[in-house]
DNA sequence: GATGAATGAGATTTCATTCAT
DNA sequence: CATGAATGAAATCTCATTCAT
């Protein structure tokens, strides 16, 4: 990783990317599975040109380093990311029928969860390198924590205006209720290489955010 | 990483190191300082030789392999990360003073995350290269589940004969709680370098697994 | 040398030796040639690629391993040596004007001592590496035996019915005609560098196998 | 290996191995079992000093360097090698009961073929190394030719005069003869590794040396 | 656009040798 | 005498990148 700003590479990105060659999308789709089961690092050019049925000079004519090649994997999922925390998503969630943070949430879930399972292996190579790079983390994650969290956590306040939580400081919630998604996805893609996941379980899941674990019957 | 069982490597590896020299530890300190911050795949012996203060030719007599390195580094932390579950540990904890399943996830959670966060560098390298190197974790996964998973499967069906829990089939909680805690420790060490932790903290996140965010008295 | 069958890596070689660039060639001849005087094992691909005004990375691009090079050496001509004994040749041999097996021994010695001596290098390069390398030997000499030990039997066979021998076992008399042959074109290449060698000389050579030393008149 | 004179160190080493301590035994024989088998250069003294149950340390404490070791397995069998030519046993040879070339060679035969499998091992370190280095062949040989063929040579001639052999040049003659045993010593132990040899074999190969393979009966 | 041969910097690894104990 | 930890030079090998075609 070059010390580039990603938000510049992102806008180079979507510059180059007009139009893509055949061979361009044989290109990234040979990379990502190789990225998402090898990892970024354990990954030579040569393997992913030879997956491509390509040759390895095509491979840098298109995207010039290594590094970039990854940046023209991560970065379109990176930005597909972030639409629904959009405004007008946002809103249009939070009109609906959606009532209670329950609703929000499980409405939410799903939203995510299907998306990550849609891209499953560009959301592992994401998940991997996001984790395992410095450098990439670096530079992507507080574009997350800024496009991301910041929504949530003004979310979770209009739910908690109508007294539906418990009185714990919003981001600490918010952190909580981060950790433990995201622990459910990287969990299951990366770590398990669970790619079923059935309606039951998010609601399941939904449960466990919002009453945790106790039988409050007793 | 060669495909050699994992375990036979930690039994050699325990035989190997009987005494470890001066140099030996200077090595494995700068290894896991390395590995910590930038990776197993990104860190060259000759960088860490030179963060040793030693001659590369060192780390080659000592563990063979740089492969060889690594889970010099990995293996001890791993097997230190199994006894509080063993069965006396176990039994000790559901003994004394731990009546509620609340009350054993108060102990469970301090005493795993004391020991991470005392381990901090040496559980990042672990995290990260579980999650990375495919060939890593399918050798180290398999040892945890059999280890891990199952014992603490068991101390739940405990509390939950008592009828502590909601009416979700076990090994569903036990994926939630530890995908919850897993999330938690990982996204502190790994994704955020957040190595302070405060009792309350615990507290909350005791909270949350058992409660979940819902305010109950509404 | 890794324990790869060798006629798999005959087979292999073979697909990928298509059309050789003018590195190549360069490379293969430096490598006769150094092999040759100082051994495999005392090479270095260093010298190799310095000698054959390359980069060391090109040997590797197209050889992969050190030994992989050897063997792009030792196979081309360990094929080429077979053909004389193949049927067709044989039994040209045996129809034209060759009726004793002082005659056959004369067209055999000749063309198998032209062939060494034309390919002189790569001979030497052979013969040293099948004495002194145990895993190679175990691979190609079986080769060797089922094409060419198998074959000069059946020659000698027919001789045999004729009368024209002394009455010992056929594969005794095999295993001396060869001794002989062997140990003539070793000694002459690895141990005395002599690469002069006269029609006389074989006709002498002939005659010593054929009747011996011993003066007959007397 | 070094350029030094190779006599030279033959002496310098006689008056190091005044006595052997048993580790330096140990050590020589881990040597010639693993020079035997791999080569001298696919030989680690790490291997030997393994194989002998020594610190490697210890080699070099008492050779110096793995070229010096090397000498001390080699050159005592060297040295071994000629006594049979040397004047006194020569004469002793040819006084008793060897009246004919062919007793001659018999009594030599059999007298160096059992000197060899007696040392089986050495010998096939010693015709390993010296078809395979070139430096310590350019030392070793002329010694060879010096002791040994000028005397094979000097005991043709007397066999000759008395009209014994056929009528070419005796240094041609001594040639075959030479490549012939040595072709058969060297193929048995080096490349077929037949230590086994019977009396019947010798006589064989006497025969095969005196009178060729023709029938003279015919 | 596409190719693939060539590069060279750097990575891992080997190993004879030294030296303090 | 013997050890074995440490060395560092050199060996094998990898791989992103360049460039002529």
């Amino acid at each position: 990783m070059s010390e580039s700003k990603l938000l510049d590479a992102l806008i180079a990105q979507a510059k180059l990317s007009k139009k893509q060659t055949e061979k361009q999308q044989k290109i990234v789709e040979a990379a990502i599975t190789i990225f998402a089961e090898k990892g970024y690092a354990n990954t030579s050019t040569s393997e992913i040109a030879k997956a491509a049925g390509v040759a390895e000079g095509t491979i840098f004519r298109h995207y010039g380093t290594k590094d970039n090649l990854l940046l023209s994997v991560i970065l379109p999922f990176f930005k597909e990311s972030f639409p629904i925390m959009a405004e007008e998503v946002f809103n249009e969630i939070m009109s609906s029928n959606v009532h209670t943070f329950e609703e929000f949430l499980k409405v939410f879930l799903k939203n995510r969860i299907n998306f990550f399972f849609e891209n499953k292996e560009i959301a592992k190579v994401v998940i991997k390198e996001i984790l395992y790079n410095e450098e990439l983390k670096s530079n992507l994650l507080p574009i997350l924590s800024e496009n991301f969290i910041i929504r949530v956590n003004k979310a979770l306040d209009i739910f908690k205006e109508r007294g539906e939580f418990v009185d714990i400081p919003t981001d600490r919630i918010v952190k909580m209720v981060l950790t433990f998604i995201a622990g459910f996805l990287a969990s299951r893609l990366v770590l398990l290489n669970d790619y079923s996941i059935t309606e039951e379980e998010i609601e399941d899941a939904v449960h466990f955010v919002m009453d945790g674990i106790r039988n409050k019957e007793q």
